[in-house]
DNA sequence: ATGCGATTTTGATTTTTCTCAAATTTTTCG
DNA sequence: CGAAAAATTTGAGAAAAATCAAAATCGCAT
């Protein structure tokens, strides 16, 4: 069901019952295994996706290593911002951390609606907002000195990321050792 | 003059007479010395603001020491992002850090313009997705691991940040003691 | 030009975090 | 269920960065 999504989206504005035709028509329900990727480094993000239920990350590579970029999870609209708004080959990708179920639109549909229906536009600036107060969120806490006030920032705004993903995939989130998260976690830092 | 302004605004859509009507009347301009502020901690940010000329920071405390959050200049669009989108108190000051000119108008007359011009919200979105990169961006250089990193990483796509703004402001927007920076820069680490 | 305050640089030491290596625990799947 | 793989924890030593203190430089106002 698309449901989660057209609340979501009606509690920033009242659609239309044209523009609620054309997204039912346009939304195509994806499902993945975890470990899958949605998107793979260099691909153009073409689809932008509302979770339905599971949890993503994405992360990109340096040297060799996958840096956790971000965590998203049910009712979170996941895309490679960077690719999706330039049209660019993306340099993240997006990896499935639990069997996951997702709703997405293509990029040409998305504009489409953008040009025919104004009223949608006020959902993709609002949206767009929210994720941008995310993002600047993020930013706070990665500027916080220590590892360990990183730490306990992430475990109080984000207890269930701390929960569901893997130390190592939080590790490179924060910036910090793998190794020196996990003496952390268990109090001997 | 405002002109620089439309320009922007009109790369991004065409605007309607009337809208540009409406701009023009609400559009005020400032000038402020160096270490003004545009915005005092706890104040709700009302005002969104077009650098027409100079530089700015926006900064929080922590632990009594104000903390770099970004930079902005001439041709950048400068709000308290968590502010102004929520209309909260904000948490951040905006200092000037040369002498400066902005052209802004307030959450309540951009507000009316979103809702009585449609195609302003277009503006808005593509406005908001440009400064959301750009926040991902931010991301990305400070989860680089060391501080050399970082500082090689602003200098090379902000240089004129490192030649306009004060080292201990730099610092501790890259997360970096004062005096690690300074030892950076001059090759000694 | 000159002196004061702010900013930046330099030095020595301590603390934090990383690295490498190995042991342990948990998860996956035939 | 049980073996293999993956993930996490632990330990010891090395490296990076922070801290504290002081000197040097810069920028501005008189």
């Amino acid at each position: 069901m698309v449901n989660s999504l057209v609340v979501l989206l009606q509690s920033i504005v009242p659609l239309s019952d044209e523009l609620m035709q054309f997204l039912a028509e346009k939304l195509e329900t994806k499902n993945y295994d975890s470990g899958d990727l949605l998107l793979h480094e260099g691909q153009v993000a073409n689809n932008i996706a509302f979770i339905e239920k599971g949890m993503v990350r994405s992360y990109y590579f340096k040297d060799n290593e996958k840096i956790t970029s971000w965590f998203m999870k049910e009712g979170d609209v996941i895309i490679s911002v960077e690719s999706f708004f330039t049209q660019k080959p993306s340099y993240e990708c997006i990896e499935a951390l639990e069997p996951l179920t997702v709703h997405q639109i293509n990029y040409n549909d998305l504009q489409y609606a953008y040009r025919h229906y104004p009223e949608f536009n006020i959902c993709g600036r609002v949206l767009t907002e929210k994720y941008y107060v995310m993002s600047e969120e993020r930013l706070y806490m990665l500027r916080k000195r220590t590892s360990k006030e990183k730490y306990l920032y992430l475990l109080d705004k984000h207890p269930d990321i701390l929960r569901r993903a893997r130390v190592g995939d939080i590790a490179t989130f924060l910036g910090v050792n793998l190794e020196t998260l996990s003496r952390i976690r268990s109090g001997k830092i």
